[in-house]
DNA sequence: GGGCGACGTCCTCCATGGTCACCATGCCGC
DNA sequence: GCGGCATGGTGACCATGGAGGACGTCGCCC
């Protein structure tokens, strides 16, 4: 392998201008500077990374983590992320947590192992008290749905205002019993409670009832649970005119689902997603949806981890995604 | 940051035993191991991933590199491969290349400034006599679609076969102007090369003529590619009473471009795609797809990535993916 | 029973490729 | 003649792994 010390005696220089011209720095007159590139371009040399980081510190990797990289908003979210951390000269290193608490543990641990400079996070079980969190070994940038107390950088959803403004959307379409297929809302501060909140806000909004609640539970947020939801909801018989999915993903399977049972979207039924995954506007009916910017969340999440690595001491950020409405046939 | 050294002091060995006992090496004793693993556990020590691959040259990283990551079919194959990956102790470093040359040299390129122990590559567009390829620094697996000339290890899609097969099955079907929504067939033998002769064997298997040629030409790999392809195709009033797309992808933009003209699917116009992403089975109508064995290629790349690193002489070794046909509603 | 070799176990020394903090050199102006 | 700046050099240092050697113990053989 070529190294640095070739290169340098190639150039008939120290090693340690050959590490000065590398990384751009100054005090490199312009002919020592192209003496050096040339004798680079030679000797085919390539900087060795582990040698950096291990003097250095820094591995130039951020760490992203998210519950699957093929659900449509995750890998979409995925190659901004990548594109925005390229833009700044660094690397992306993705993890999957599997939406489990030990898979969420992983990742934090692997963080270390793995030296990124920061993990960007977008957690699902894990929660701000979690002494794990801490434990980091390198800044973590939360990225989506849980509070955090305001201890962590963070990117959030506009879970609430996106899921109230589809509720009205609904609503203003002319629906009557507007139903959600969620997971359940539990305790502590997550996707599921924030959006039905939100839900539940819309419905009020246009003075409509939720008693008894519309509330059609998902066993995971795949596809396939939101048809099996869709099923017990036309099977319940309780006349659903309207339906908010609690993402695009389960939107698809639910789509589905009523097809199974023969409705017909819009016509018999309306339906809503959130998040707009590009597959949405190509969807029969194509499906209107929640759009977050998510251009935006992975540009801010990035720079907020890069942010940090420079001032670890800086104090917590929190930030919300901007978002509109996309009205497509799946509700006109 | 605490260091081996440290471990050691507070064990009463050296560190080089506790190296041993971190890598599970033979000749360390009963009591001096467990004595090293009580001193890591109070000390929270962690391997320094840098140091060690600075002084042994492997990294444990492999990478993977993909036209995109937001592709469902590419990120489903990203989950896999991360899976078989971990499962023999490797991480998984996804690139993105976006299907183009500067995007696979970079990946190239990033193999060895990132020094991955080696790099699964995706090609689109390089081939086996491309120097960079041979230039890389680490073992590379091609995966997918080219010809390398027998010269790398190579786990190929059953191009010709699935879409021969797909192709079949429309006409058995009763499809008599069968169609292909496809990128243009270039020179070198690529996906579009494979599977266009594919589609032209099946059609030749039952009898149909193929002149002159229905190929309908895509600009991209994209749903939006495959729609206004669609559109062309509905609007030339050529007839066209059953499709192959080149991907599924492209099939889901085609199953629009069709619902934008008003046709139906599968009563006037059969379709069909390849790849059977998680998608495909929600979508209405269900979609007919070749479905090679994503899990197979997963694990195939993987295991002959970490089998050169062991053995970096092994002579290269060329599998195809097994596939079946799924027949769902699009070609009922 | 004593000497010798073998073996199991652990340690010492050095290499790995860059980077950091500090130092040396030379040239300039005052 | 001296201080300061611009430029580039020096040697230590980062955390780990590999080769080979040291040390003690045990068994074997004469």
């Amino acid at each position: 392998m070529v190294t640095m010390e070739d290169v340098a005696r190639l150039a008939g220089v120290s090693k340690m201008t050959v590490s000065n011209v590398v990384n751009n720095r100054e005090g490199v007159s312009d002919l020592v500077r192209r003496r050096v590139l040339e004798a680079i371009r030679q000797s085919g040399y390539r900087l060795n990374v582990s040698a950096r980081s291990l003097r250095s510190g820094r591995t130039g990797v951020i760490g992203l983590a998210v519950p699957e990289v093929d659900l449509p908003y995750f890998s979409h979210l995925a190659t901004l992320v990548i594109d925005a951390a390229r833009r700044r000269g660094h690397h992306v290193a993705i993890e999957r947590t599997g939406a489990a608490e030990a898979g969420e543990a992983d990742a934090l641990a692997h963080s270390r192992v793995l030296q990124f400079d920061a993990l960007i996070l977008s957690a699902v079980v894990l929660d701000g008290l979690d002494e794990r969190l801490t434990g980091a070994g390198c800044p973590v940038v939360m990225l989506g749905e849980r509070d955090f107390g305001g201890r962590f950088d963070h990117v959030a959803m506009p879970n609430e205002e996106g899921m109230k403004a589809a509720t009205v959307h609904l609503a203003d379409q002319g629906c009557r019993r507007i139903g959600i297929v969620s997971g359940v809302p539990r305790e502590g501060v997550n996707v599921m409670t924030r959006r039905y909140r939100g839900y539940l806000d819309g419905l009020a909004e246009r003075g409509l009832s939720a008693d008894p609640p519309l509330l059609f539970p998902l066993d995971g947020m795949t596809m396939e649970a939101g048809r099996d939801a869709a099923h017990r909801m036309v099977d319940s018989g309780r006349e659903v005119d309207g339906v908010v999915a609690v993402t695009d993903t389960v939107a698809l399977g639910v789509l589905r689902g009523l097809a199974d049972r023969g409705l017909r979207v819009p016509d018999d039924i309306r339906l809503i997603g959130f998040d707009d995954v590009p597959e949405s506007r190509f969807l029969v009916p194509s499906l209107s949806s929640v759009a977050p910017d998510h251009r935006w969340m992975a540009e801010k999440a990035v720079e907020l981890a890069v942010q940090r690595v420079r001032a670890p001491l800086r104090p917590a950020e929190e930030h919300v995604a901007p978002f509109e409405l996309v009205i497509r046939e799946s509700t006109r």
